[in-house]
DNA sequence: AAATTCTAGTTGTATATACAACCATATACA
DNA sequence: TGTATATGGTTGTATATACAACTAGAATTT
């Protein structure tokens, strides 16, 4: 019914924030300060704070105070997940058809970037999602095997390959760069796409608590998909 | 020097999620239960786990207990900055252009997006960015008067629009749309780019708490720009 | 004048306690 | 049998208290 204290304090110093009354670099009430204010007891002051910092709304230093954070980045959570569950979220139908899957051994640079010996085996698999029977992802991606020994046994038509690998080595990290290419040839065909199009990349490259789990080279047609993120204080 | 107990007992179950002990909707210790095994108060042990669910790996419940959360998607938080502060911190040179600066009649279109009335006046610019005298984004923004009416006042050789924006509206939300495109011919010349080279657009719309702000359309050359996240659990 | 020490204020960690709200199950009753 | 009611366990909110670690500036000493 009512709302707790600690939102209420919250709100009050996040809104003075939002209204321009504390810029980056000023100093917010204390603890104590807030206690005497609100008549609440220290601990509900600082969860509100606390909370606050959590956000990255303010700066907390012991000794010093708390401060209005500097650098907002206007960040966005942009989620890069599991095609299938996207395309069955806009209530299309998918499906996938395997172009490669087979062992490779490591070239040099490969195994750099899974963090192993070169020439080492590694499961390669190029398999391209279609939305509503039109092909809207073209996934190319290196697994070490020493992190999901049965790769090249699953059925990627019921499993995701994302799924897949996020059960057997749960992730724990992840980068991703995200850039505007032209395709060739070989993936335009298969993406029925004329040569030369825009396509949107993003390279992924995964972890697990063991190690190096994958990197991944997705591409998508310029004209079919986008990203997209809100970000909210 | 010794980590507090809360951060042990959270690593604690941390790991066991990542190790894959505990999987998505397993039951983890109550809070109780955690007390007796780590011999802590109750508002210690309650910490740990208030501390993960704010992360997203647990889902608490009154009354029932505490769960590995379900989706954890893959996300990354993707910082959309300032260009002018990217530029300088890889230690490059960083200048500016101004292609158009002056009042508009929103079109029926554009009022819509900003939440203004149809044929209101609204201030454009037009600016083409350089990290060391190359050019690497072209920024169209349409900015709302009643939010910032000094807009077309400013010097945007030494503060972008971005920052300025941020002066006097302070941001609370934001929306983004990143997608692969071609540009015309107009805006490959000012990028010193062929025409239909595959470009990286963004396209932003920032609201502050009086109201929709900007809307924005940045395009960058897909060879000199890239994106990039790291996510960590 | 310079270096050191002290002090007041701040955040960080931790405990013990109390009550409210909620859920599932077991029990008692009609 | 079916419906209330009680019970135990869970998370949510809130208080009062204690001590540690850190910072800046004032007071003291050299």
């Amino acid at each position: 019914m009512s709302t707790p204290r600690f939102i209420i304090i919250k709100n009050f110093i996040e809104d003075k924030i939002n209204a321009g009354e504390l810029t980056p670099g000023d100093r917010v009430p204390s603890e104590n300060e807030l206690c005497q204010q609100f008549s609440v007891s220290r601990m509900t002051a600082r969860r509100a704070l606390q909370s606050l910092n959590d956000e990255g709304l303010l700066i907390r230093t012991p000794g010093l105070g708390s401060f209005v954070a500097k650098h907002r980045p206007i960040s966005t959570l942009l989620e890069v997940r599991n095609i299938a569950d996207e395309v069955h979220e806009r209530g299309n139908s998918y499906s996938a058809k395997i172009i490669t899957m087979a062992e490779v051994e490591a070239s040099s640079q490969q195994a750099a970037m899974l963090n192993v010996a070169a020439g080492a085996i590694l499961y390669h698999s190029v398999i391209v999602h279609f939305e509503e029977e039109i092909p809207v992802q073209w996934e190319d991606r290196l697994v070490n095997p020493a992190l999901a020994a049965d790769y090249l046994k699953q059925d990627f038509n019921t499993i995701t390959p994302n799924a897949y690998l996020s059960k057997v080595a749960p992730l724990t990290e992840a980068s991703h760069k995200i850039e505007a290419t032209l395709v060739d040839q070989t993936i335009a065909s298969k993406l029925h796409i004329e040569t030369r199009s825009p396509c949107l990349q993003i390279s992924r490259r995964t972890w697990s608590a063991a190690g190096i789990v994958s990197i991944a080279t997705l591409i998508h047609p310029g004209d079919r998909y986008c990203l997209g993120g809100h970000w909210k204080i």
